[in-house]
DNA sequence: TGCCAGGCCCTCTTTAGGGCCTT
């Protein structure tokens, strides 16, 4: 096995701040092992309220949809033992966290996994990227998608397809055999500036 | 109902401000 097992998930939410009343409506994860997707997971989930026009348009996820679905609480349930203890991976990880915690804290759960940012990885890694949005970069990376964007399950895949890419490219470009999830986390969290000195580290084994 | 934030990074920085990214 080259790559330790990582759930890399998504939400979709009623807005951006847990802190003004949001909640999560999708939840989207696959496990990644062995270089490519094992499992999946996927609901929909009725946050108890209705929500705005926008997010309808932003998601292509209605209100119809949501008041049919099972509550945040029944779904995170499930998630909480899909995700198990592996390490955790989202797309501006600093966003899912907030709404992660949010629905654990309100089962009476918490995470117990660190969390990677694979926007933070892909800033050092695709410095030259026109920027680094998710869509941009799979565009970037050349990464297959089916059209879906916003919705959780696609997000979550094509955050997958992009983890996986950016630890191919280390391998590539610095000769190294393993990618371990602590270095991408290093990698994410390094300055800009000390980055080449970082990675020549990693390229000469010193990691 | 409609509108909102926050964490992180960068630099013309650190006694700060602004941009990026997520829904």
């Amino acid at each position: 096995m080259d790559n330790l097992p990582v759930i890399v998930l998504d939400f979709e939410t009623t807005g951006l701040s847990p802190q003004y009343g949001d909640r999560a409506i999708e939840i989207g994860a696959v496990l990644i092992e062995n270089d490519g997707i094992a499992d999946r997971f996927q609901s929909l989930m009725n946050p108890g309220f209705r929500i705005s026009s926008f997010i309808e348009a932003y998601t292509g996820i209605s209100n119809d949809m949501v008041e049919t679905a099972p509550p945040c609480a029944e779904v995170m349930q499930q998630f909480a033992e899909f995700m198990g203890h592996y390490p955790l991976v989202a797309h501006n990880a600093s966003f899912d966290r907030k709404f992660l915690d949010l629905e654990l804290g309100l089962i009476g759960k918490s995470r117990n996994s660190d969390m990677a940012c694979s926007m933070l990885a892909a800033r050092r890694i695709y410095p030259d990227a026109p920027n680094h949005k998710l869509g941009t970069l799979v565009r970037y990376c050349g990464i297959h998608t089916d059209g879906t964007f916003h919705r959780a399950l696609a997000d979550a895949e094509m955050t997958g397809h992009l983890w996986l890419a950016m630890i191919n490219e280390i391998k590539a470009g610095y000769g190294v055999t393993r990618v371990p999830f602590d270095l991408m986390q290093k990698i994410a969290g390094i300055a800009r500036v000390q980055a080449p000195v970082f990675l020549a580290k990693v390229a000469a084994g010193q990691f």
